[in-house]
DNA sequence: TTGGTATATAAGCCTGTGGCTATATACCGC
DNA sequence: GCGGTATATAGCCACAGGCTTATATACCAA
């Protein structure tokens, strides 16, 4: 659905938590249920799920157990998207083409927000 | 407040579009409004705050004009974000081989899970 | 000042989604 | 089979946030 993109998977913090649970090692579903005391059991459940459908965990059944592990794939894909904006302004500030009558990027104090 | 900070920011699809429409070059409100035409110009006017917020875009005012200028500052942070996760990844995958402390992690596409 | 332009904010509606409780499904040992 | 355990799903409620229209603010020119 909606939520199986990466981009929104990863907006929901409880969801980053969880990533970051399972960054040290695999964890079964309810080993991440008790190591957030905050959340219910069916509230990881379906937080598991969006991370699932987002490529960023991958799920191994061990008897009635569901071991998850982090799959960065989708991290990686993740990874490139920042990078091109990223290489994008690398370029910027290395080729400075002709200026038009636009106002140059001024990356040192232009900070205005707001 | 609750949007300021940059998971959600990126979350949408409309932001990321301006973001994308911002990496060529920097751009009035105006012509982002003129440039995508299914959003309105408080819709606009709406999301950039959201990025200002985010620190992803700075604004200078000439005039009564807006410039907004895209602002890697906050996507470094995101892609240091994302490399954590990774790096933790190439340690498994790699066994203890070197440790490099480099930041830098190189695409890489593979999977052992599953 | 007035008028025109550029952008931001306000107020209301409405969908998406997170959290909850309860229930269903799947697996194991006995 | 039955009971216990592990996890997923369903149904409901509440809130965040996106969209829209209308209005406000800020600046410039005459």
């Amino acid at each position: 659905m909606t939520s199986s993109n990466i981009f929104s998977a990863i907006a929901d913090p409880s969801r980053r938590e969880i990533l970051d649970f399972l960054a040290a090692k695999p964890r079964s579903a309810g080993e991440i249920v008790s190591h957030f005391p905050q959340l219910t059991q069916p509230g990881v459940s379906r937080h598991l799920r969006v991370l699932r459908e987002a490529q960023l965990v991958s799920v191994t059944v061990q008897a009635q157990q569901r071991i998850y592990t982090l799959r960065p794939e989708g991290l990686l894909m993740f990874h490139d998207w920042i990078a091109k904006y990223l290489e994008n302004w690398m370029d910027k500030l290395e080729a400075p083409k002709e200026s038009p009558q636009e106002a140059k990027v001024t990356r040192r104090g232009t900070v205005k927000t707001k």
